[in-house]
DNA sequence: TACAAGATTGTCT
DNA sequence: GACAATCTTGTAG
């Protein structure tokens, strides 16, 4: 294994990778365009140990790359219209990932604002950023090293804080505050 | 085989 | 603030 300064953000538990990745790049490479965002707000998942997470009860058709080795990408369906991603975090098998929940975009911007057909709220909640982004369940079990999604290490968290919450949208789990955020 | 719930978003009141 | 759109999974019968 390579020692990038990604393999090294992997390197750590799925908490530690939930915070780490605040801050990078998130680079997509979708239908001949280009774009970018910072990572501002993740999410962490734990595999077995979370009643939460979609690993929970196992590996199923769906699921599947989120049992897959740590940087790859797993993105689902939610409620049947939107598209959210994770990265895989952990050993293969253990169903860690962390939730791509938001990020300020920084190249591309006239993509996203044709992708999402509007001009505001472009990437501010997970659905959102894989539209902005072009990603759909084809690119579901891909590489993160590879494209055509790529994580890079991007400008930081440039000295503002980043603030640890309860996570949103779920039901179960609720006490365990595994939501990181870009204050600012 | 049928049904309810879900890691969401956009629109309407 | 409430609700519809729409698909996958888990659970019940």
């Amino acid at each position: 294994m390579r020692n990038t300064p990604l393999e090294r953000l992997l390197a750590g538990d799925v908490f530690a990778v939930a915070e780490g990745l605040i801050g990078w790049t998130l680079r997509s490479n979708v239908d001949g365009a280009t774009t970018a965002v910072t990572i501002t707000e993740t999410e962490a998942y734990a595999g077995s140990d979370d009643p939460a997470s979609h690993a929970y009860r196992g590996r199923t058709r769906r699921n599947a790359s989120m049992f897959g080795r740590a940087g790859l990408l797993y993105v689902y369906r939610s409620y049947g219209i939107h598209w959210c991603m994770n990265v895989v975090v952990g050993e293969a098998g253990l169903g860690h990932a962390v939730l791509l929940r938001g990020g300020e975009i920084t190249e591309g911007v006239a993509v996203a604002v044709a992708r999402r057909g509007r001009h505001d709220h472009l990437t501010d909640g997970p659905g959102k950023l894989c539209q902005a982004l072009g990603v759909t369940g084809s690119h579901d079990g891909s590489d993160l090293r590879s494209g055509p999604l790529l994580l890079e290490p991007g400008p930081g968290v440039g000295g503002r804080r980043i603030e640890t919450t309860p996570r949103i949208g779920i039901s179960k789990a609720r006490e365990h505050r595994w939501r990181f955020v870009l204050v600012g």
